[in-house]
DNA sequence: AGCCGGGCTAAGCGCCCGCTCAGCTTCGGC
DNA sequence: GCCGAAGCTGAGCGGGCGCTTAGCCCGGCT
């Protein structure tokens, strides 16, 4: 709710990285980790596609490991706080259950690319890098993991497992950085309705209580 | 059902790759490919896994992408089997949905080392060869459709979009094996029996079609 | 006007990649 | 007992990698 259009696409989401040239080069390895992986990922199509020579992005960037983390990181805190807004808002635990699958969802669609290199490109980040990377995540789980945990304690969902299901649930939210395209006939709107749904579904929610048609 | 051990782990699973130099290179390149991805990953690095030279793998593999081909499409082929097994046999659809969910989860946990190369290297597969794959992928779609479809027909589910459930349910499995591992707290079975049930919410099953205690 | 410093490039260093090839060993058929 | 084929190795080729360095350009301060 409130923000200017929902399918912003690749607006302008990385205005705070401050030097323009490091911007670019920065929004150029996000494509091409996206598109061919980190690995496979030189660090001359990088500085090829924002325009500049290979010898440019080690004035901005120490390594090519640096620019993965900085993507990372932001990454990881604009996922979250697009969750947080939706967790910690007013409502029932089903309402804000909803809310932060469909927002958290239509993320990860709308910037499925930058999604797609924060989300499983992990792995080729330093122990320190990552242990940083991880405190993120574990804030990811904790949010969710306490709206079901009110649900469950006010009678609204009837869920055996609680651990396990906000695994399923953020798992479930997560892949669709995976699959989804932007040339799919689904919106990312679409598919955040449709997950938030099914996630109502899965912890036992009332459907009624969010479906007013 | 039927099988020796459910959690079989790594038992035999490349009995069908036939020289045993080339299946221990197989083995050798699952292992690499799934700890550090296969773009990370040396023909060196293969080889002395398997105890071999460099050049050994060139006289069983012509490049080291017909390795990842072909890891791929046994993977591929075995996963397909647990699906068709499972959702072919007999009883509702919502028996066959559960059994077929639990066995493909179950898979994909404890063959989470092959999973993970079959579904997160994919694009590193030229042209043929994913090609070849997608066939293998979509039979597996139509698989889990099908049955969702039976249990529409027969009013068992609720289901509004049937083609975003089916690959809400699907993502939900394949990404499994990109968060298990065989230190959590979680055995394959727990985890498919704790998906199988969570699918069933998904779908609209009355819960206590497949839950007899 | 003169200078200084940051942004950028051309060139290239050292390394390791995927892959090849000549030659060695081994083993079944006769 | 000899031969050819198959399996494998040691050495190494060409090339592209991440990254560095010397030097140029240009705007801002004095």
């Amino acid at each position: 709710m409130s923000g200017a259009r929902e399918s912003d696409g690749e607006a302008q989401p990385w205005a705070e990285v401050t030097p323009d040239a490091a911007r670019r080069l920065l929004v150029a390895a996000v494509e091409a980790f996206a598109e061919r992986g980190y690995h496979a990922t030189t660090t001359r199509d990088i500085a090829g596609r924002a325009g500049m020579s290979p010898a440019a992005l080690y004035i901005h960037y120490k390594t090519k490991e640096e620019l993965l983390h900085r993507i990372s990181r932001v990454g990881h805190e604009k996922a979250l706080e697009v969750l947080n807004t939706a967790a910690r808002g007013a409502g029932t635990a089903a309402e804000r259950l909803a809310e932060a699958v469909r927002s958290f969802v239509c993320w990860h669609a709308a910037q499925h690319t930058v999604a797609r290199v924060v989300q499983y490109e992990l792995d080729a980040l330093g122990p320190e890098a990552w242990a940083e990377i991880r405190g993120l995540r574990r804030q990811v789980d904790a949010e969710v993991r306490g709206i079901i945990e009110d649900g469950v304690a006010s009678g609204e969902f009837d869920v055996p497992d609680v651990r396990g299901t906000t695994l399923a649930v953020l798992s479930l939210c997560i892949d669709v950085a995976r699959w989804f395209s932007a040339d799919g006939p689904r919106t990312p709107d679409e598919v955040g309705a449709l997950y938030a749904d099914l996630v109502l579904r899965m912890v036992g929610a009332k459907q009624d209580a969010s479906r007013p048609a």
